[in-house]
DNA sequence: AAGTGGTCTAGACCACCCT
DNA sequence: GGGTGGTCTAGACCACTTA
């Protein structure tokens, strides 16, 4: 199986730091040349070391080497910037939306909402070290944050709430399952519609045990490792 | 762009409940000409379908319509028969292979083991409703467990560690990413080298704070949904 | 303007599964 | 033994990125 060879040779040049981070692929049509194959079997093999992480696309801009993937640890709070920083990375956001709405049918009962129910909705991308690496799309109780809109909202959001609204989330649940990007996500991350990735469905709950607010949050499956612990009482 | 088309018509045809879960798609060749495109193209959508979880395939058997995921709530400690027979599932566990053996260079990272230490390596496969699901290496202290391999491997092993050994799990390390079946693998779980893959590696520590088994677990993206609780202490 | 990635066509061969 | 999925070839066109 020559997809298979390929792969491992790419693979071996990645791990042995022959290819950097952050590097471009050369051209597909010269990589086929290269492997001695056609552009079909080489993509073949090039799908393959983006589902196991180790490159990446960036739509009609080509192949690059992933970094290291960002570390989340899903036991303690986190905030995308303030992690990304620790381990030495440069976050940016931008909010590409933020409007007041209905809830729909995702969010009404991610949140158990009452129908019709009126939340803020907003979506941000965020990006390492230049590329984006994640969408977000938040819906949260409107009548919890009112004037929400007027706020500035690239920065740290827990830290807003609770300046501003005095809403703190003590406790969070956490949904996580793989799929793809779709059309408009993959457009929002410079990503292709196809491309595999991780969800992670998250809902913060406040001191009164309501859930105000749940974040759907799309990963490029490069970008991110998830760590978390759990404590067992003995029976 | 066919293969979105060919995508958003089978996932509607699931999703209405036209096709049941377990179900087998026609041929690639008979779909190709009912959708008037090329095998190429139509594998393109059916790759799409399986990154998203809704069909899996069996290596050389067709594709299938994906059952409804086992969710694992990571909070707690989990055993896949239980979870599976929780929610109405049929598990069955087959041990492919068990052996005494020095411990390779991730185990004896994940265990923090010294170097050359002596393990207990074995492989598990887990099937629901007859189709295998996960694929599970583990690697124990050989001191913690002796005469490991005398007993049978087929069921639930806290309570084999229990009762023999007095070794009970009180804490657990998750580490989660997204990655592909390998060869090996994929041949153990009836499933092909590439197919999309949930890889969580599990380690178990003891009351007095040792790692003593880590479980490198391998599941079809389509067969699981992770859940999971974090409770936070306000600053 | 040239080259690239995204998409698609129309075939082919082989090993394997199923009947 | 027929049909299937897995793999591969050798092209093509287009819209877009990049220089």
């Amino acid at each position: 199986m020559q997809y298979i060879k390929i792969t491992d040779a790419i693979r071996e040049q990645i791990q042995s730091g022959q290819l950097a981070a952050g590097t471009k692929l050369p051209s597909e049509r010269k990589l086929a040349e290269a492997f001695k194959t056609t552009r079909v079997t080489l993509r073949e093999a090039l799908s393959l070391l983006e589902a196991d992480g180790l490159i990446f696309r960036e739509d009609r801009r080509g192949w690059f080497i992933s970094q290291r993937p960002l570390v989340i640890n899903l036991s303690k709070p986190y905030e995308f910037s303030s992690v990304a920083l620790s381990q030495g990375r440069k976050p940016t956001t931008e909010v590409l939306s933020c409007d007041s709405m209905m809830a729909n049918k995702e969010s009404t009962e991610a949140l158990s909402l009452p129908p019709f129910s009126d939340v803020f909705r907003f979506e941000r991308v965020h990006s390492l070290d230049g590329r984006p690496v994640m969408y977000a799309e938040h819906v949260i109780r409107a009548e919890r944050v009112p004037n929400l809109l007027q706020h500035a909202l690239e920065g740290n959001l827990s830290e807003l709430y609770q300046s501003e609204w005095q809403l703190n989330a003590t406790q969070a649940k956490y949904r996580i399952i793989s799929t793809t990007f779709d059309q408009d996500i993959a457009l929002a991350t410079r990503s292709t519609t196809g491309s595999p990735a991780i969800k992670i469905t998250k809902v913060n709950v406040d001191e009164s045990g309501v859930a105000q607010e749940v974040i759907f949050e799309y990963w490029r499956c490069s970008a991110i490792e998830l760590e978390m612990e759990a404590a067992f009482t003995l029976r």
